[in-house]
DNA sequence: ACTTGATTTAAACGCTTGTTTGAATCAATA
DNA sequence: TATTGATTCAAACAAGCGTTTAAATCAAGT
């Protein structure tokens, strides 16, 4: 009981103090003291510092992924069934609500979030590869859908707005993650941050409207 | 000259290494040895090694910043002497070219604009500081302008979809600094990575496409 | 109660980091 | 040529880092 339980402190120390300060700037000593754990346990549970960050990763793009594979494939079987192309805006939202649901959706999904948001944006390290191995199977299936659904686009271009569409779901899931932070630095001349739900919302719809899908 | 010299040969090395690295990775022996400058002399000319940093992000951000405010400044004119509101379109072309074109034409521009999108994602350090003092006024005067120019929009909505946009076009010209690299990585399912001139454009109408605006 | 394997612990390792220092060098003025 | 102020330089600094080690502790099966 007691190894398992280390190990998953471990992960929520990891998660939280990367969410807030990145993952150079926080140190083993940091996580494992907020974690009540000996300084080399990370090692001994994960093998390095790496180790702990792609943990924290996993935890939350698994069952993310899982989910959004699932609404994926039930609106293409359905749309089989029914002799028909998959709906666009049934996939957008396959692959855009969860991830936006679990960041508005407690701390954990906050945190999470913001590490993720700059996960697409590091350019080295472990987050490159990591970024590879749990997005690239989840975009390539998605985008086989969209070409399918959207056959009046050429291919080139519903690539690119799937990336712009990347872009603004991960900045605004890094916005409702920091949302209370950012209210007390706003310019006073700027209406206030939108309420998570209807960022959430906006998003979703800004999404489709920026795809050509209405 | 020499001193001149030695001063900018800093920012260069820094510009370029903190986009490939992080900055955080990045450490001031790096910066120096390609500059071929001593390592006591980003401390002597910049005061620390944020100073070198800020003073990369200072010299793209502000020439950039000013072009941005002009092409503001005259569609607001233009449309007071012509008595009708400012064109949304208009704004944002004023808003988000001068920024992808920047990030589209050179090697300096993709290096600029790698640290930018990670500069709006970093929660602490420098970065959090440099985003406030120098997009926060940005922000402001455009969300004004374009506050008049929809009026059928409310506030929060406006802002949203800003948001949005911020983000969409933050991930897009970094994935135009990234091109030929993700190229490498590319599953053989997905097209090819969108040419920079594909994915300028498709920014540009994606944005005004989620603004609402047609 | 003993053994075994997993976990925790304290300590130390070697290395890299940003910064500081004081002397050396340079360029230009008088 | 002597002086002055700016710049460069080599060297050292203390601090913090991730990782390793070997002994101590723990939990469970026999």
């Amino acid at each position: 009981m007691n190894a398992k339980d280390t190990r998953e402190r471990l992960i929520d120390a990891a998660e939280e103090l990367i969410s807030q300060k990145g993952y150079a700037r926080t140190s083993l000593r940091e996580i494992t003291s907020q974690a009540n754990a000996n300084l080399a346990s990370v090692n001994y549970h994960f093998g390095s510092k790496e180790g702990v960050a792609e943990a924290v990763l996993k935890r939350h793009l698994e069952p993310l992924n899982q989910e959004r594979m699932e609404l994926l494939q039930a609106e293409l079987d359905t749309a089989e069934a029914e002799g028909r192309n998959p709906d666009p805006r049934t996939l957008l939202h396959a692959l855009y609500m969860p991830i936006l649901v679990h960041a508005s959706h407690g701390r954990r999904g906050g945190f999470f979030l913001r590490i993720f948001a700059r996960l697409v944006t590091d350019p080295s390290s472990v987050f490159q590869k990591m970024a590879i191995k749990h997005l690239q199977g989840l975009l390539t299936a998605f985008y086989d859908a969209l070409a399918v659904s959207l056959p009046n686009l050429n291919e080139e271009v519903i690539f690119a707005r799937m990336i712009l569409s990347f872009g603004a779901m991960a900045h605004a899931g890094n916005i409702m993650a920091d949302r209370d932070k950012l209210e007390e630095v706003r310019d006073s001349d700027l209406p206030h941050f939108p309420e998570v739900s209807v960022l959430l919302d906006e998003t979703i719809e800004y999404i489709c409207r920026g795809m050509g899908v209405s």
